[in-house]
RNA sequence: CGGGGUGUAGCUCAGUCUGGUAGAGCACUGCCUUCGGGAGGCAGGGGUCGUAGGUUCAAAUCCUGCCACCCCGACCA
């Protein structure tokens, strides 16, 4: 392994030494290194692997940086282990140098310390099981927030050993029930979670923004597009939290932002504002229309040709004090889940009423429900209680009816908030409008509060020796998610495009013909060695192939920078310089080459 | 977990419907030619057709069970 990498391993020396956030390169020193391709085992292939679906698992896979194992599991090839380790680098130089602490807790955890948070329970399937050899509960840890209770509630009694911020970086488990998208949601993955401990809760707080900062800079340096997010606290528990997107297209999540703030969210947590705007008055009569066949509201609009906007959807679904509660939406408008969750009429977890249900509070079967004269409690998101002369079911199989007025053909409903936010939404801190985007969560912090301490009793004395429970917060970053969703990002026809700070090499030396060669293998020689010596990470490709083959193997492992070095460009002094992005060749005369491609890089 | 699909050479796939000697391309080995954008020729190596049963003179092919993997849904770094 090369100098810079194992550098990284050095912790907060290396930090210290270094205050600035620049990528750090080290001179090779080795003459005989593993960065000549001819001794490395990169494997690429032409051809796509049937079962890698998404942009960046097909590639990983086509150069050679991953290979499955079994579902899930992956082994990282040491090209990719290359990537994978520089990501990791800049997290862990990140976290010492705002003050953390790292440490390294075991993988295996006691199903006991998991029954004394009611996790073990509460968990399910996610967490894998197994028992040793003397029938006792272990688990392989999906995450630590146990274990390191566990560890704090031993080691801290007094509140001047506090705040203390402690993480590791280390391989989860965690028995997805559907992995895919390779090392994107694997079972097994590398990642860094973080957790830390306060007397109270201003303290959480401040610990929590230097952690929303770091992040921030973490994800900086890397090079990705990436926003942090407000989001939901989910199964982990607690109140306030931050999840950190890479911006790209195939994105899992969709993510709202304000054009005119810095307000962003994860969509299933923006709040949309009621209209501004009064209902318009009633223009038309109610009529009844034969909808044969239609069943959804892409039919609806095409079977009576009005626009989704002008229809309201019906979703019933269980009461918490009623068999079923109707939920109504704007045809065009997507049903939040955790928002409709959150409603008093609701029964939590939301489910779906079914067909029985259906027939038995409307008289008919899904698809042709509409509130017109359904005795069910009506709750109406804030845009359908906007709405005039609306199309919705009739309550009766195959009808529909139009001219739909609210006040006059149907009580006025309870009004919520019940839809995801949409692009053009106005920004719900009242700055600007909403924009929407796909983004891959890389990230997530949390202020857990004294949740797990209090379940666990981990306690401090403060300073009038009275005994408290410590308060929480909880950080997370998906290590190896990072690598696939810098591909994601970063990519084109010919393969990744990694950013300069966490690609496995900077610049690709590409000797043409150099085993026939003697002029061209001693100019590359020279130049892979003058590049070795100025610090830079240079690849060697040595290997006995056809100049199309090197060229297309360099892209398609996203090298940043090429050099080619033939007997043509040397004979006029000159080699080619080529920038991953770059359509052209650019000449250069063979001396000026390391000055060159020095300038092209990040200081 | 529910619904759908696929298992044939290291990879991508044909062959299965209609049972009868195991195939192609890429990759790999050797030789020759070629030599600045994934070269060409010749000669090779490599498969108990996922697995266990069943039907049959005969099974990659038909039937049954099991297993693995993939896709679509609800969860997560």
């Amino acid at each position: 392994m090369s100098d810079d990498l194992r550098s990284g391993y050095a912790g907060g020396v290396f930090c210290a030494a270094r205050p600035d956030t620049a990528p750090v390169q080290f001179a090779n020193k080795e003459s005989e290194s593993p960065m000549r391709l001819s001794r490395f085992p990169l494997s690429t292939t032409k051809e796509t692997p049937a079962d890698a679906e998404i942009v960046s698992h097909q590639l990983m896979l086509r150069a050679g940086m991953i290979r499955k194992l079994a579902a899930g599991l992956y082994t990282w090839m040491p090209l990719g282990l290359r990537v994978l380790r520089r990501v990791e680098a800049i997290v862990r130089e990140e976290m010492n140098r705002s003050g953390a602490v790292e440490l390294l807790m075991p993988a295996v955890q006691p199903g006991e310390l998991w029954e004394e948070t009611g996790r073990w329970d509460k968990f399910g399937p996610l967490l894998l099981r197994f028992k040793d050899r003397h029938e006792r509960n272990f688990c392989y840890g999906p995450t630590h927030e146990e274990v390191i209770t566990d560890l704090v509630r031993r080691e801290i009694r007094s509140y001047k050993q506090l705040p203390l911020n402690l993480y590791q970086i280390q391989t989860k488990f965690r028995d997805e029930t559907r992995p895919r998208f390779g090392v994107m949601r694997a079972r097994e993955f590398l990642m860094k979670d973080a957790y830390s401990f306060h007397l109270d809760h201003d303290s959480l707080a401040e610990t929590y923004q230097a952690m929303y900062d770091t992040y921030s800079r973490i994800f900086e340096r890397t090079g990705l597009h990436f926003r942090p997010v407000q989001a939901d606290s989910g199964a982990i528990g607690g109140s306030v939290s931050h999840e950190f997107h890479v911006l790209a297209d195939s994105g899992e999540d969709a993510i709202v932002f304000s054009d005119g703030s810095d307000y962003a969210a994860n969509v299933e947590l923006a709040p949309t504002l009621p209209p501004a705007q009064p209902r318009p008055a009633a223009g038309a009569d109610m009529t009844a229309v034969p909808t044969p066949g239609v069943h959804t509201m892409d039919e609806l609009t095409a079977c009576l040709d009005v626009p989704l906007e002008c229809c309201l959807k019906t979703l019933l679904v269980r009461g918490a004090e009623t068999p079923v509660v109707a939920l109504l939406l704007r045809g065009d408008h997507d049903l939040n889940e955790l928002k409709a969750e959150k409603h008093p009429e609701v029964a939590a977890p939301l489910t779906m009423a079914d067909e029985a249900a259906i027939r038995q509070a409307a008289g008919c079967g899904p698809g042709s429900v509409g509130p017109v004269g359904l005795d069910v409690p009506l709750v109406a998101d804030h845009a359908a209680t906007v709405m005039a002369d609306f199309v919705c079911g009739a309550n009766r199989d195959g009808e529909h009816l139009t001219g739909v007025n609210w006040g006059r053909d149907v009580g006025e409903p309870q009004a919520a908030d019940l839809r995801d936010a949409d692009a053009g939404d106005p920004s719900p801190d009242g700055k600007g409008t909403l924009a929407l985007a796909r983004g891959i969560e890389v990230g997530h912090i949390f202020q857990l509060g004294t949740t797990y301490s209090e379940a666990m009793d981990a306690t401090v004395l403060d300073e009038n020796g009275a005994s408290k429970p410590v308060a929480m917060g909880c950080y997370g970053i998906g290590v190896s998610r990072i690598v696939a969703a810098a591909i994601e990002q970063n990519h084109d026809a010919n393969g990744m495009i990694w950013p300069e700070a966490i690609a496995p090499f900077t610049v690709a030396v590409v000797g043409i013909n150099m085993n026939k060669s003697e002029k061209v293998a001693t100019a590359a020689e020279r130049i892979y060695q003058a590049l070795l010596d100025a610090g830079v990470d240079a690849l060697l490709d040595d290997r006995d192939a056809r100049p199309g083959v090197k060229f297309a193997d360099m892209e398609l492992i996203g090298i940043p920078h090429r050099i080619a070095i033939g007997e043509r460009g040397l004979d006029q002094g000159t080699v080619e310089y080529r920038g991953r992005r770059d359509t052209d060749n650019q000449d250069v005369a063979v001396d000026d080459v390391v000055d060159h491609l020095l300038a092209r890089l990040p200081q």
